[in-house]
DNA sequence: ATAGGGTTAG
């Protein structure tokens, strides 16, 4: 009697099963879902584990590390001409995909080096939106140089992550310049991808007012806008807190064109909008009508949603959310529990931060950087300082790896309470593991000396940080 | 190509 995973008709059926928001908050309504075919569905691996987790697990990580730094050594000297393909691009493709820029120019240095080599151009525009999504102008402007070298003509998709390039550093006039070069090369005129990156670099931007130019540009030409152009316009308005515009004017106009059907995404943006500023009741409307439009929620959603109630103290409605995700077998994910921890630390409730600490653990999602910083941030707001040594001792008998931003928050803690000695030393520390100082670091201690007097130690700081700036202005 | 987690100051 229980139905397949295959059958569609039950499948419908059990999503359009979801409560209403309304339904959640009354918490222990019995849900007709059998445990049987539940777990079945929720076996469909979007829900069990979430994604990101199960791509980054831990072997994974050191996996990708070690095989990047053997490459990677290689391309110091000039001797090895003659590595295996396989070893390379995949040193090549793990260091793109981390973000690790300046590993992957290296390794790219070597790659040209070999004797196989032949220049594509899909590797250059893999690296150039990489070098895009770190802001490294100058690096993609000279790659693009050496592509145009070897003698390789530049593709759509090399054009569009140039475009990306200049417009995410700021650059929206290169960008636009670029797209107008495009126009004029008839393999490589711009398309909805195209303009899709240099609208939602205008909304990461603020420039809105650019924004219709580009859409009148579009049409012009007879390129359709895509769910993803509204996307990006939409939470483009969500973030800058212009609700107004992101509904009246985005989404209306989405759902009135109906050429684009609204998404995940769509919905995901618009409730996470409200619920930032606020504005629980709208949030829960939009919920709602969303999923009357057939849209099902999914684990960012429900993310968004611990979040926002979270914010508005509505602590039974966030527990509402954990108990529906357990029922209906949405994995949490260690962001649902980062969220949770950072909430009640906000306002110094630091036994239910402790509470929700442990339960991360017990349910074996492992705390990281984030979750730490969350951590040291409620203990110097709270006066609860002591219990940050014991704190760094136990991540030091673990594998978690702390970051810069993570230092940040220590030694903020530590200057806000005036110990300046044991902020000094956690500067060290830092340095110790590999974490490097940057202008925040420098800010916090300036803040922290000045607020001690000791106007000198300051002073020399802030020279430091001025070379800093200058250093990063050089080399960005 | 778009959505969800942590850091200073102003």
């Amino acid at each position: 009697m229980e139905p397949s995973c295959l059958d569609s008709r039950h499948l419908r059926l059990s999503f359009s099963a979801a409560p209403t928001l309304e339904a959640m908050g009354g918490g222990d309504r019995k849900r007709g879902l059998s445990v049987n075919s539940a777990k079945k569905r929720g076996c469909s691996k979007d829900t069990l584990l979430s994604l990101s987790d199960q791509k980054r697990s831990l072997s994974k990580i050191l996996r990708e590390e070690a095989a990047i730094l053997n490459v990677e050594r290689k391309s110091g000297s000039g001797k090895h001409r003659n590595l295996w393909p396989k070893a390379v691009l995949e040193a090549l493709d793990d260091a793109i995909s981390n973000n690790q820029w300046e590993s992957a120019l290296k390794i790219f240095g070597l790659l040209r080096r070999q004797r196989w080599y032949e220049p594509k151009s899909q590797t250059y525009a893999r690296l150039l939106t990489m070098l895009g999504k770190v802001r490294q102008i100058e690096h993609a402007r000279s790659l693009f140089q050496i592509m145009l070298s070897e003698g390789l003509k530049p593709t759509l998709d090399v054009y569009t992550s140039l475009v990306g390039a200049y417009g995410y550093g700021g650059f929206l006039d290169r960008a636009l310049s670029i797209i107008d070069e495009m126009k004029t090369i008839s393999d490589c005129k711009p398309d909805a991808y195209t303009y899709t990156i240099l609208i939602n670099c205008c909304c990461k931007l603020r420039q809105f007012d650019q924004i219709p130019e580009l859409l009148a540009d579009m049409s012009y030409l007879g390129i359709e806008c895509t769910t993803v152009t509204y996307n990006a316009i939409i939470d483009g308005y969500g973030k800058q807190e212009c609700l107004e515009e992101m509904e009246n004017k985005s989404l209306s106009s989405m759902l009135e064109a109906g050429s684009c059907l609204p998404d995940v995404v769509t919905m995901n943006s618009i409730i996470d909008a409200y619920g930032n500023n606020e504005r629980i009741i709208e949030m829960e409307k939009w919920y709602d009508e969303f999923q009357h439009m057939g849209i099902d929620p999914d684990v960012t959603t429900f993310n968004i949603l611990v979040k926002s109630y979270g914010k508005a103290a509505m602590y039974e409605k966030m527990d509402s959310v954990m108990k529906f995700m357990k029922e209906r077998f949405f994995s949490p994910s260690t962001i649902t529990f980062n969220l949770i921890i950072e909430c009640f630390g906000r306002v110094k409730n630091i036994e239910k931060m402790e509470y929700y600490f442990r339960l991360m653990k017990v349910q074996g999602f492992k705390p990281n950087s984030i979750t730490y910083c969350s951590l040291v941030n409620a203990y110097s707001r709270a006066g609860f300082l002591e219990k940050v040594p014991a704190m760094i001792r136990q991540i030091d008998n673990s594998d978690v790896v702390l970051d810069t931003a993570f230092f940040n928050c220590v030694i903020n803690a530590y200057g806000q309470a005036g110990d300046i000695n044991i902020m000094e030393e956690m500067l060290l520390l830092m340095k110790e593991k590999k974490c490097n100082p940057d202008s925040i670091t420098f800010s916090t201690m300036i803040q922290a000396y000045r607020r001690m007097g000791m106007d000198e130690a300051a002073r020399e700081l802030e020279i430091m940080l001025n070379d800093h700036k200058t250093k990063i202005l050089k080399t960005g």
